[in-house]
DNA sequence: ATCCTCCATGTGATAAAGTAACATTATAGG
DNA sequence: CCTATAATGTTACTTTATCACATGGAGGAT
């Protein structure tokens, strides 16, 4: 059993951003930007690489890398370890995918032209993860680490809590 | 190995603040806070809790719960994983430490009266870590999660960089 | 004091997450 | 076409974390 499949308490966790939208269009444009933006730079969007991203996109949620690891198995891909880390490397190098260090696991990036510092409100009740911005390094913190002689490269900023639709079901 | 002997390019890591200071004064010092508060709250600081706290505030780092559990063993605890996790969640749950998803690591927290919700600054050179104070629930995040719903419980800051330290000795 | 209950600890086993090392295959550039 | 490089496949293993169940100890009720 991975991740998620842990709590389950709703049919289908709520997407990315808490809110309904077209979902295979959604998939389709980021993907677009993506293989743009490799193109425009001359990363290898790879097979593996690819179903990674189509995957984590089309769950448009947070998966474990063994979750993703059994995906690529199932569409005949290898089926080791490296095989899934190696790819979420990549992508996760290059801002396609975030990690979750919370949850140990990973998200389609939703915005994968611009540059971001991504940050997360992650819901401890179906997992669901949406991503927005963040830019605390210009902040408090950026004063603190500035003041302590820091050199911020990057930040994780993950919030926990309850989404929308738990919420909802926890008042009914 | 554990993680606290990764790269060890220093003698002793900067401890939390980046800065020199009275070790041992600071740890009794948040010692008897923790006892205090322990006392006023009626929580049980029992044997192992109470090593678990005082390693990580005499080691004043990040330290994986296996590189722990080793000096639980030498201490005369037991030694299987569940008794260094179990004092982990203890202090955790109550604020005495805090635990690094970044590093999959625990600090003891510097200053265990106040509430307060954590951001640290964690060197990718020596892994050592600094504590500070960070609000971002009501920041841009907090205005972002009140709009979509998300009610925040807990918020995870980790910025990732060189500390002062090792920034001297990359520019010698 | 005795019992009871609750919480904490000890222990064995196992799951989940991540990495190292090396052989093999594909790809782009000369 | 050939070669250098990058990507993949696979074996084996380490590190991190949890489950399940037995044992022990502190405090309250009688």
């Amino acid at each position: 059993m991975t991740r998620d499949t842990r709590h389950a308490p709703v049919e289908r966790p709520a997407p990315l951003g808490f809110q309904k939208h077209d979902h295979e269009v959604c998939v389709a444009q980021v993907l677009a930007a993506t293989e743009a933006r490799c193109a425009k730079e001359g990363l290898r969007l790879t097979p593996v690489r690819r179903k990674v991203l189509e995957l984590l996109l089309q769950e448009h949620r947070a998966l474990g890398a063994y979750a993703i690891l059994d995906m690529l198995r199932e569409a005949g891909f290898g089926s080791q370890p490296p095989v899934a880390y190696r790819a979420l490397d990549f992508l996760a190098e290059h801002g396609f995918v975030h990690k979750i260090e919370r949850l140990n696991a990973f998200v389609a990036c939703v915005h994968p032209d611009e540059a971001h510092s991504p940050a997360f409100m992650i819901c401890r009740i179906c997992d669901s993860v949406a991503e927005t911005h963040s830019a605390p390094a210009k902040g408090a913190l950026g004063a603190v680490a500035r003041e302590a002689g820091f050199r911020i490269e990057r930040t994780v900023v993950e919030a926990e809590g309850v989404c929308p639709d738990c919420a909802d079901q926890a008042a009914s």
